[in-house]
DNA sequence: AGGAAGAATATGATTACTTCA
DNA sequence: TCTGAAGTAATCATATTCTTC
């Protein structure tokens, strides 16, 4: 998929480098190419079609001083050999403009490439020689350097420039490589958390709705009361006024009340649901 | 054969830094 | 010299692809 996706984007710069004067750039230095938009690309492109700086000679280096990543991709050539994954290199002068694959032949940078060339005799590299250029390889980590990665997670779930190349020294590894197994672990870990949060909402929510309908049988069951209420009331009226250890004396009055407003818990609470106003009146005081 | 795991890739956003008018 | 705009590079999150088991 990459590798058409690469194609195709190399037939719309070929064909627009082919439109355009090859020689005498005279936008090197500045020419700047939206890699995210290539609708847009292909506009600025053709726009500047008297100004060819965008004419990336297949021939390589053609253009070496277009921009700083042309200077590279020599050196990113040399790494697609031993990984062959990488198999823009075929393209890199035109891929390098496009954010992915231009980040990959930097990433391929400097020490890197030095080191990658004295890796040129790793297990790895045979590995990858014998799978030829077609299709990226899958790379199985070794449980050993599974363990060092997830150690280093554990410490820190991101890394900084100088602890990644540490990292990739010591396991054998790209730097890139590295980063997206970092990349890739935090992208589980938020994805597992994601699901734990989704079980809790789940029960959450299951008591919630037991919850719910508990209060609704409990609303039930106080409306069938509000039924029997007037009966209820007159009783209470007579045993409020009548209470011996409180001695409350607004018992009519709050009665009257209350029976204008049976939804007053307090009221409620006290004379009818705490308490069986029928055996005993003064035990709610 | 089909699914899961996970490595690799693509893409867009953000940020820091540099260059230049 | 200061400043703001534009360009560049690095890094991250996220979605997706694709290989391997």
């Amino acid at each position: 998929m990459g590798i058409d996706g690469d194609a195709s984007n190399t037939a719309l710069l070929l064909r627009l480098g082919l439109s355009s004067t090859l020689d005498s750039p005279s936008k090197p230095h500045n020419y700047h190419i939206p890699n995210k938009n290539p609708s847009f690309l292909k506009l600025e492109a053709t726009s500047f079609d008297d100004e060819p700086s965008l004419t990336l000679g297949l021939s390589g280096g053609a253009l070496a001083t277009a921009t700083q990543k042309v200077d590279v991709k020599p050196a990113a050539a040399s790494a697609g050999d031993l990984y062959p994954q990488a198999s823009s290199v075929t393209v890199s002068a035109v891929s390098s403009f496009s954010s992915g694959k231009a980040k990959r032949e930097r990433e391929l940078s400097s020490e890197e490439l030095m080191e990658v060339e004295k890796k040129n005799n790793s297990s790895r590299l045979s590995d990858e020689d014998e799978e030829g250029v077609n299709g990226r390889k899958k790379l199985r980590l070794s449980k050993q350097q599974s363990a060092l990665l997830e150690e280093s997670f554990k410490q820190h779930s991101t890394l900084n420039p100088k602890q990644k190349q540490a990292l990739a020294r010591q396991l054998n590894l790209k730097p890139r490589q590295v980063e997206v197994w970092f990349q890739n672990r935090r992208a589980r870990t938020k994805l597992k958390q994601t699901e734990v949060d989704c079980e809790l909402l789940k029960k959450c929510c299951e008591t919630l709705t037991d919850e719910n309908r508990r209060l609704q049988k409990e609303i039930q069951e106080l409306k069938a009361l509000k039924l029997a209420q007037p009966f209820y009331m007159h009783m209470q009226a007579a045993t409020l006024t009548m209470c011996p250890s409180c001695e409350i004396t607004s018992g009519v009055a709050d009665g009257k009340r209350n029976s204008n407003n049976p939804f007053s818990m307090a009221s409620k609470t006290h004379h009818f649901y705490n308490n069986n106003p029928l055996s005993n009146p003064s035990a709610a005081c």
